[in-house]
DNA sequence: TTGACATTAAAACAACTGTTTGATACAAAC
DNA sequence: GTTTGTATCAAACAGTTGTTTTAATGTCAA
């Protein structure tokens, strides 16, 4: 290996390991010895290339759950600057297709979801810079996405609280898919998933439709 | 005290601070030291009442959570049965306003809230229980009030999902307060979630209404 | 009072925790 | 060949973990 390049075999496998294991059951539920015993390395690895437990924490998000983010994101952002674009039936949809069916397989999106709820319900360390460096300028971009197609009159904080939430849908039913499946009696296959990018897709949409009265 | 009358003061003191602790943390990151020293009682206190830390895990969610939220459920059906029952509109609002503002206060909701992602998230021994004896007959119960307001051809599965979607942004606007204020830059007091609820209950409203005047 | 039982308390237990150490192997630079 | 810095390893470290043990209280019925 270079000097210090950063790409050592076993580093990049603890965090493999460790990104799953965070995911699967929390920071301090998971032991350095058990991530480096998957990631069949020694125990002195995580100290020696991450400095403690809670740096591998952060370099987790830093080298595995922002990248995956990103290419979460830039699904969306083919989805929308191709066909879907034109239309908030189109925006609303490439949303809700790359958050549930997107370019991640679906170990990878139960992985994802359940480390970011679990930053959300508790911040810790890593939970401002995603903030800072993920959510917040994607839900400004979406924001954008939206906007045109909102009444003109729509605030600002109208038009966050629409997307948190169709967003609140999009995570519930990624990381909380053993209720979902458990009360729907389905599995999460590609059937099942299409049903809920429709779903989705439709409860927000009228969600979204402002210009309609509604009874009181 | 009564011979096991299961109301030690120590008891009920450990009962509360491990829920608070374990809402905050979860179960792993919680010392049984902890838990005691903040209950101002004995170590071995934890394993004579409850056999071991899981033992008071699932008592939490017996002797604590399942109550309140039983409470929450009674607030709900209250206003329905008043004079929010008549009405998709009261139904919906009612629902939010139990879970949002409700009897509980603020730590109570954020607490109960954290503890049911976490089930949720990754399902433990008390997932089953919670499922089973609360989630799944009030979302029934749900289901059953809702129904006269669907359009007739309305299946199952549909209002579920329904359900969930409601559900999700409930829970989420609860557990998720950390984000949400930064992203909105609101704190929750009684402003904000007054608002909350009225974004919550006019997406949704829109979102259950297919193609059919909505109303009375 | 006495006996029985629920409850609390201090101390110890063995196992496990994150982290450090010191040695060793390896590859490239000089 | 020597040096330099990276990477891996086994072993040990000190502190913490959940749990148990044993003894001491407190309480109520007989």
């Amino acid at each position: 290996m270079g000097r210090r390049d950063h790409n050592s075999v076993s580093r990049e496998r603890i965090l493999d390991e460790a990104e799953a294991l965070f995911a699967e059951k929390g920071f301090h539920a998971v032991t350095v010895r058990e991530i480096t015993n998957r990631a069949r390395c020694n125990l002195a690895a995580v100290n020696y290339h991450f400095g403690n437990k809670q740096g591998l924490y952060l370099e987790v998000f830093k080298a595995r759950w922002i990248p995956r983010a990103r290419r979460v994101q830039a699904g969306f952002r083919a989805a929308v600057s191709g066909r879907d674009g034109g239309s908030l039936t189109g925006v609303v949809h490439a949303l809700a297709e790359a958050f549930l069916k997107g370019p991640l397989t679906d170990d990878e999106r139960l992985r994802h979801a359940q480390l970011m709820i679990r930053e959300m319900s508790r911040p810790t360390l890593a939970s401002d810079m995603l903030l800072k460096q993920v959510i917040k300028p994607f839900f400004g971009e979406l924001a954008n996405l939206l906007c045109p197609f909102l009444p003109g009159e729509t605030e600002n904080e109208q038009v966050m609280l629409n997307i948190l939430s169709i967003f609140s849908m999009v995570i519930y039913f990624n990381f909380a898919r053993f209720p979902v499946m458990r009360l729907t009696g389905r599995e999460y296959d590609d059937d099942f998933k299409d049903r809920l990018v429709e779903h989705i897709v439709q409860f927000s949409l009228r969600g979204l439709s402002m210009n309609r009265q509604e009874g009181e």
